[in-house]
DNA sequence: TAAAATTGTTAGATAAGTCTAAATATTATG
DNA sequence: CATAATATTTAGACTTATCTAACAATTTTA
């Protein structure tokens, strides 16, 4: 019934790798999980056995509803945990992930609904990424990168898609946070680097991977 | 440099069985911890190797200053835990400690100093149990069985020796929770249970048994 | 104090999760 | 389309934590 916690962070990876393309590879999943591809084949096996995944050799895998249902709740976990620990443990958005790599493997139901509650069920971890329901439904966020609105147009950053510590530093560095109003006043036809500024402060420049990685929100 | 969950586990337990007697037992160890006793043994020469305890075959053993401190350590995070989930998250005393056997091994010193400070550095868990502070230091606890105290004299519940479920189930039901005064109206020579009141309310029996697992503050 | 009982250790096995090296299947390319 | 490159799997090994069965040391007791 229950899983270890390497079986849980293995149907974590391959739901996020899911995100992107239905059919998952071996390789993806050693990449993301670094450790190598014959490592990943082993567990693949026991994963199907189990069927968490369907999975055919050298075909790739998919997950199940039941595989799904476990990689989406500890993804609740952790997104939750990070939350928690950001409003009411006064962290840094930098300095959450690593602990909530460890508190997502709690088994506790009760626990983590009632964390839910204590939040305002919320819809966004620190970072601004979604926080599924108690029953795995994502809501529906229409969030665009920072990089593709127009000039002068007047924005609300509403998350991140680069997750590493020192993006998050930077950007706190720059003065940019989730909630922050970004005016764009001139993009750069060269090398697409962006002048803005936020919150009607003064101006800050930005380059072009940067934009791309903030998300605000969308019409 | 860190200890596997199955260690801490066992620190803990040494830490804790070391507190009746300074020479803990391999079986001891087996007992507390539901396991053979030729697993205890594999185990014990592993953490003496690491110099976390000092271990002579068939003398029994004893923890070194850096395991005490691993094992205090692990015991200060399940105490704050528990405290922190019927505190904040609203469970009742006898729902925290299977979740907190969980949360003991999560590691990050900020988390557990800053759950400390929010906490209000307590110096008990939800059970009555002492919770050293961040040096491994115990407040002194001046608590006595219920039943050592003479008829006539209010006394404030300040824990409970044991501590399953049922038992904390068993308080709740007659109404004894820590804080309360109780009254000690007559003790039964024949069987020493005792009469008593709780909170100036009607009269209840306890057994002289559950006398002996209450504790409050002592003289 | 010698035999019996208890306690503790050693030997050999097993399961989970990982690795490297070798073999095989699939995909890309000249 | 044959071969080269890449992706994946298999085989064999290691580590950690556990077990059972057998053996050894210590303690109890008659
Ligand atoms: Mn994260
Ligand atoms: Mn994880
Ligand atoms: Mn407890
Ligand atoms: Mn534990």
């Amino acid at each position: 019934m229950k899983n270890s916690f390497t079986e849980e962070n293995y149907l974590k990876a391959i739901y996020k790798l899911s995100e992107r393309d239905e059919l998952v590879t071996t390789t993806d999943i050693a990449t993301m999980l670094d450790i190598r591809a014959a490592t990943v084949t082993d567990m693949l096996k026991k994963l199907a056995v189990k069927k968490l995944i369907r999975y055919e050799r050298y075909k790739g895998l998919s997950l199940t509803e039941k595989g799904r249902a476990i990689g989406v709740k500890i993804i609740r976990k952790h997104r939750l945990w990070e939350l928690f620990l950001v409003q009411k443990m006064k962290f840094r958005w930098d300095e959450v992930h690593e602990i909530a790599e460890q508190l997502e493997h709690i088994q506790s139901d009760e626990l983590i609904n009632r964390l839910d509650e204590m939040l305002g069920f919320p819809k966004a971890d620190p970072h601004g990424d979604p926080i599924p329901d108690k029953n795995g439904v994502f809501g529906k966020t229409r969030t665009i990168p920072l990089s593709q609105v127009k000039p002068k147009v007047v924005s609300v950053v509403a998350g991140v898609i680069e997750n590493s510590n020192t993006f998050l530093q930077y950007l706190d560095k720059i003065g940019i946070a989730i909630g922050d109003k970004i005016t764009i006043h001139a993009i750069e036809a060269y090398d697409q680097s962006h002048r803005i500024s936020v919150n009607q402060g003064k101006e800050v420049f930005i380059s072009e991977s940067v934009a791309k990685n903030i998300l605000v929100v969308g019409k």
